[in-house]
DNA sequence: ATTATCTATAGATCTATAGATAATGC
DNA sequence: ATTATCTATAGATCTATAGATAATGC
């Protein structure tokens, strides 16, 4: 009953076009356009074109352009929203601090790996205010409440009172996304970044030098058994 | 000969549209849109909507949608760039970590004022790779050389090797640029953001605190004499 | 006469739909 | 029969130009 998806239909007027599925040969060629030209200023005749079939052909796979900016939104945040149950339910003897260090860890390998730097997408004011964003929204703010009950769990009570659970949550993610821009100038983001971007949200949340130690060498060791997770 | 701007023309189809110069009232209109829906997603349509005229009336005033872009572009970095001479030419008792401090301000001052937050149009993938986006090149890069020269004669020769002088510009302007994620932010951007940044930036270049407290204070006197400057 | 607007529109897109067609699989 | 493409095109923009017009200033 499933359609058998994946089995040949009629040839591309442009012989070979790679070996991957054409939905995620369209997601590629769209990502790449989108961050690179902006998602408004890209044609949808433009995708096609990257791909190698023609303008019309996009929509057997997507109903629209929006649908197509809205499943790289998703994919970038969404592996990172799916490890935050497992990440919360650590036990003793990993702390908090362990949690919020590895929750860091993970988003920026999320961040630095996608392809095409996707992670700009949301920013672009386009996007933003675009109909396809509001799914995105929702996400992400799943991951802001994760970073502020997490912060919140480690910092002292003078400083949640302060600051507030939810902006706690939204100054983690804001550095976190650095990635981003550290992708965006050009250069590598790689563990080296990581392990400074994870170690500012300790500070942030007061956590001192030796506490944040402690948390990044048992991180460090948790974060394999999420990088081998499948995905779906 | 030069011809008499602000002579009244047939009125417009809307009674009233406020003071200001009609050029300004476009230029208002389109960063507001620009910044909020971004570039290529914002019509001609909709900026002469905002104003209170006709699309086509648009075109007495600029040439096309791209040099409305042009305009903001360079109202962005111009102001901070007119004053590069000015800051380089101070004599002692000044010191070079006073010179950077007080870029540093008059930089972030200049983006935090700036209407509408403009600042965020250089980085928009529809304006970098647009025709307007060229001249915004060439200032930014001047002001690029400036941040590098003034930081390299401050920073240790290690440092300068290792880092490059153009490279240390780049960062110490992305690092200025925070201003503006601050301001997508929702956030204000104060005085105290203000020191904040200078401090980070003679930070980078390996000033200590005695150096930093002395440029601060000398910086910040001076900066009066530079905020009354007239800017034409 | 000069200025700043207006109306009308050409020409170039751009998105999305309808319906045909060239492969393979059963 | 099913799949994934193709061709052709409708309808809705969007930018920019041409030429008319309603004010004021001299």
């Amino acid at each position: 009953m499933t359609p058998r998806r994946g089995r040949p239909g009629r040839p591309r007027h442009i012989a070979y076009g790679g070996d991957a599925p054409p939905r995620e040969q369209i997601l590629h060629a769209a990502a790449r356009l989108f961050v690179g030209r902006g998602f408004a200023a890209t044609s949808t005749r433009e995708i096609a074109d990257a791909v190698g079939i023609r303008q019309a052909s996009l929509y057997y796979h997507f109903a629209n352009k929006d649908e197509i900016l809205a499943e790289l939104l998703e994919r970038s945040v969404r592996p990172t929203v799916d490890k935050i149950d497992k990440i919360e339910q650590l036990v003793p003897p990993e702390t908090h601090e362990t949690a919020l260090y590895l929750l860091a860890l993970v988003d920026v390998r999320t961040l630095a790996t996608a392809p095409n730097n996707i992670g700009v997408l949301s920013r672009l004011p386009d996007v933003t205010s675009s109909a396809a964003f509001e799914q995105f929204r929702n996400d992400r703010s799943e991951l802001v409440d994760a970073y502020g009950r997490l912060g919140a769990s480690i910092a002292r009570a003078t400083i949640v009172d302060l600051v507030g659970r939810r902006s706690l949550g939204e100054m983690l993610v804001q550095v976190v996304d650095t990635v981003i821009n550290v992708r965006c100038a050009g250069e590598p983001a790689g563990p080296r970044m990581a392990e400074a971007v994870a170690t500012t949200c300790l500070r942030m949340c007061g956590s001192d030098d030796q506490q944040i130690m402690a948390a990044s060498s048992a991180a460090t060791q948790l974060l394999e058994a999420f990088h081998d997770e499948p995905l779906h």
